[in-house]
DNA sequence: TTTTGTTGATTGATCCGTCAATAAACAATA
DNA sequence: TATTGTTTATTGACGGATCAATCAACAAAA
């Protein structure tokens, strides 16, 4: 039974901080989407900052999941930086309630030091994933500049979502974003 | 009086913000850092989110003279360019209790609409102004999307920042979008 | 019967917003 | 100038609401 409510309750969290549009959620309303009593959140999870830490561990493997499979079906470096482009912005994960979770743990990065630890799991991840295949496109002082850049485009667009209304639009951010890489893999050819 | 006192208050205000890494500030914190009773905050104020509107108000309208400023300096588009990013990273903006301020505002953005409509008013103008010195270093299908490319970069370095410990270094962050700024600008050369 | 699952009720704390009351500044008037 | 009235500034105390966390009690497996 615990590890389904578990489950249940994380997922209930995601939903309930994607519709809210923060961390701002009581356990009730989360317990309540998990069709369960607060006390039994608090009985599973101990205190409402575990469950939110856990909430974001879930989101920080699934990310790296989806990114290990995505980096698993690329056959050359180019698209090794590609399939991580793609993961980040995969209908999976560029979704309203993910993409609030993240802002509101970004903001609770502030504060709370454990999420701050997570949260730079997910960038040193992100950053050597993308290292992985620009190291082999271009010097690697350069490399770790250009994965910077991706990075900071990733969470850039993450962020500019909460301006628009309507759906996010995954696919013109990937458009900015393989652009540069693009442009930044032909200046390299250049200078060669 | 009262002028005196509504700036303080904001002051106080960002300045909680920064402290505290979010907007769970209390109004009674808020008026104690101005040196007065929260009643008088409510006086002046009304409530607390118009507190907040207000303070994102002034943040809002202190980067925009700030960007002013450092266009009006500018005696050439891709000058232009590089003042409105070294106005986003000067040493006024890129401060953590600012910083902290408006990643709290991004996340209040999706539940609050005014915030929304204020954020909403930053992109635009970030937007325009980079722009105008873009338009005529490339096409304009293509400034568009550069534009879009570095207002992301901004955002995301911003929100990056919230990783770091230490003091936030604007220096590299600034070279990478110079960067890719620079190596636009060849490209579009290299094309004509 | 011991362990696991589950809840309703409660407690204690926090915090927003209001209000009545006081003080200070200011204006008017005799 | 002295006095009276009026607006502005300011606060302490409090009501009311919310919410995290606890606990005692009950049900269901094992």
């Amino acid at each position: 039974m615990e590890p389904l409510r578990r489950k249940a309750l994380i997922d209930a969290t995601i939903s309930a901080i994607g519709e809210r549009g923060s961390l701002d959620v009581t356990m009730s309303e989360i317990a309540g989407r998990a069709g369960v009593s607060s006390a039994l959140a608090h009985h599973y999870f101990g205190a409402k900052d575990e469950l939110l830490q856990a909430t974001m561990r879930h989101l920080l493997s699934e990310l790296g999941a989806d990114s290990r499979v995505s980096l698993r079906e690329a056959t050359n470096p180019r698209e090794r930086v590609l399939a991580v482009i793609a993961a980040n912005f995969s209908d999976k994960q560029f979704q309203a309630g993910t993409i609030a979770a993240w802002l509101a743990f970004y903001v609770e990065a502030q504060k709370s030091p454990a999420m701050r630890r997570l949260l730079r799991v997910y960038a040193r991840r992100l950053h050597s994933n993308l290292m992985s295949g620009l190291c082999a496109l271009m010097p690697r002082s350069e490399a770790d500049r250009v994965a910077e850049g991706i990075a900071a485009l990733i969470d850039g667009f993450y962020i500019r979502r909460a301006l628009k209304d309507g759906t996010p639009n995954a696919a013109s951010a990937i458009a900015v974003i393989e652009d540069y890489l693009e442009t930044k893999l032909h200046q390299q050819k250049a200078d060669k």
